[in-house]
DNA sequence: CCAAAATAAATGAACACACAGTCAGTTAAG
DNA sequence: CTTAACTGACTGTGTGTTCATTTATTTTGG
């Protein structure tokens, strides 16, 4: 009874996962508006009610893979990064690789610089969760250690946040609108250069 | 006749300017999927069919909305900055005043965060127009001039433009989500100090 | 100067279509 | 036999766009 159900859990769980690929690759694909029930259905190998059994609706269905896809790609820059040091090294490394993974999936950049934000009253709707505010946590976690650690100055970390994340979202932006105009390599060695220069700690200071 | 041709032309153009008007209202108060022609039409003072006499379809008044209202916008800010010399600062009242704008104006800093985005066309279709592009021209030509007259360091000025886009659109995007929780006066006080240390050109090099 | 004819501008009811969400029925597990 | 998971045809609604008709303006010719 206990494997059965098991079983049966592990099943339920693999069509959620499912359909959770679908809509993520979907909306980042068409967009919110394009994106259409059937064809994530189809694309995960469910019928079209099945996916009202695991999500609410299409906005539910949304908010979730964008949840999904977010802590995905946190997760696998924040491993990059893990062994970095010290914090403020790990901080730039950390830019580096978010333009890396997203400029190698197009379609996950413009979920991440386009979607996400159309979704603006979804946050308001779901105050408990905004995609953000991991990655914002993160950033600020890493220029508070970076201030302990005596390699920056004291700036309010959210302000640094925005400037990095500010940063992030415009080059990908402007690279997705087109990609010619953009020099990856130069624009993120600039950068890093410029936000060292800006909030690096002297001696003296 | 020249004046009755005259009479002619002024009914014309104001018709597209109340729909235009009345299209970024809407656009901008509930974004482009729940905005609909009938509720746009009415408050121009125009039937549905009228809209379709001055622009080709939704998408299309779109971007006549967006660029009519980004325009607009570039235009108040230029003129506020217009005087400040040198160069950097001029640049960096821009920033200020770009803020204090659009903060003065939530439904508007909304359109511009949110919709400018997801318009297909915006990324596609009209590759010769790109609401951003007066912008980031602008801050370019700044950092150029800045660059000349010796008091910034020689980056790239495209790369200077993304980080101060990207901080300008964060902040907005953040105080949008929670205004609370984003101390204006202080982030753009501390935003203008980081970028002057990034970007400032020191007597040695 | 003024009808009458021609052209242009504007209207809004109706159409066409997409598609989110439902639910009565089917399948499979225990 | 019971229960839960799943199905997919169908429905209801919202709305972008069209177009036959009406209204306004301009031109023409006597």
């Amino acid at each position: 009874m206990i494997h059965a159900r098991r079983q049966k859990r592990a099943i339920v769980i693999d069509k959620r996962k499912e359909i959770l690929n679908s809509a993520i690759d979907h909306f980042a694909r068409n967009g919110y508006s394009r994106a259409n029930i059937k064809e994530i259905a189809e694309k995960a190998g469910v019928a079209t009610g099945t996916v009202y059994l695991y999500f609410k609706n299409k906005d539910d269905l949304l908010v979730q893979s964008m949840k999904a896809m977010m802590e995905l790609n946190l997760e696998k820059i924040k491993q990059k990064v893990a062994e970095v040091e010290p914090a403020i090294d790990r901080l730039f490394m950390f830019f580096y690789h978010h333009i890396e993974v997203f400029t190698h999936r197009p379609s996950m950049a413009r979920f991440l610089v386009v979607e996400l934000r159309q979704s603006e009253e979804f946050y308001k709707r779901y105050p408990s969760y905004n995609p953000y505010h991991d990655y914002s946590d993160y950033i600020m976690e890493l220029v508070s250690k970076a201030i302990q650690e005596g390699t920056t100055i004291a700036y309010n970390p959210q302000t640094v946040a925005f400037i990095i994340m500010g940063a992030m979202d415009s080059v990908l932006t402007n690279w997705l609108i087109n990609p010619e105009s953009v020099n990856l390599e130069e624009v993120t060695h600039e950068i890093r250069a410029i936000l060292r220069h800006g909030i690096r700690k002297d001696k003296g200071e």
